[in-house]
DNA sequence: TTTATTTTTGTAATCGTTTCATTTTTATTT
DNA sequence: AAATAAAAATGAAACGATTACAAAAATAAA
């Protein structure tokens, strides 16, 4: 995984099709670096003074539009917020029900071979979801 | 898959510890045998005729009671509804993005063969959740 | 500049789910 | 059986993350 510059960053909207104005590439230089999955309210607090101006709305309309492209994904793991992950290759997601902190795991193969039956149905999309203690937190047992 | 008695689903409660009252073996039951994964809309819905009284408030409780006893599965499939599945045993949730219909899918092995790492992790839960076009739809093109 | 289009913004609304206090039912004791 | 205690069910109200909406600001086109 190489790091990215900004004006590649900047690139990946406009192949896109989606116009990079300054709100945009930083919202979307947040998620492609962040590696914890964060949530819109996350995003937001963390770019709102690097800013100076951001609505709460622009960021969750931004990162819509980004899932929709296709260049982010938005994660449903069960703690009452989305998450949004920069990372589109395959791997699973593992939350800590006790730090609730979101981990990549990676995966040893295609969802396409996990199940049966894969020709009846047209898979899109698929995420597997895991549940249980963190390394940290099962060492520290709290 | 044998059908279970009323007396069978009953003494699961009370094996759970949990006490079987007309509303809870009730929704136990509908969960139970229901192949659709139900809202708790849907399931107050069905049952609310036949009980005479029922409260949305008490399906919400005792689908939790049940969930926390292990006695059903809560699935957070990203529609906006939580769905509940009585059935507990290994398998994969698929969510047609046209009709919206949860179907379930048999997997060829145990999530632990899945994915990397598993030994530092503790994992107590894991859902496979998948999303397309199902075989109806499919060949429907709507 | 004028005009049209796109993007951002703040407020208000949404709505599935949870909280809470009260009532009802069930179990236990006297 | 009556009295008491405990558990469960109920309805109304609250919650809160996300979305809808209309106005304002920014950008592009004419």
């Amino acid at each position: 995984m190489k790091k990215l510059t900004r004006a590649e960053l900047k690139s990946e909207l406009m192949n896109a099709g989606i116009r990079p104005s300054v709100q945009r590439l930083a919202i979307y230089e947040f998620v492609r670096m962040s590696k914890a999955h964060p949530t819109a309210e996350v995003v937001y607090e963390a770019l709102r003074e690097e800013l100076g101006s951001l609505s709460l709305t622009t960021v969750y309309n931004t990162l819509k539009l980004y899932t929709d492209a296709g260049l982010i994904l938005t994660l449903n793991i069960d703690d009452g917020f989305l998450h949004y992950d920069g990372d589109t290759s395959l791997h699973a997601h593992f939350r800590c029900s006790s730090c609730g902190a979101i981990h990549d795991l990676a995966v040893k193969s295609d969802y396409s071979n996990w199940f049966e039956g894969s020709g009846d149905f047209s898979v899109t999309e698929a995420q597997l979801y895991l549940k249980g203690l963190c390394p940290k937190c099962k060492s520290c047992k709290n």
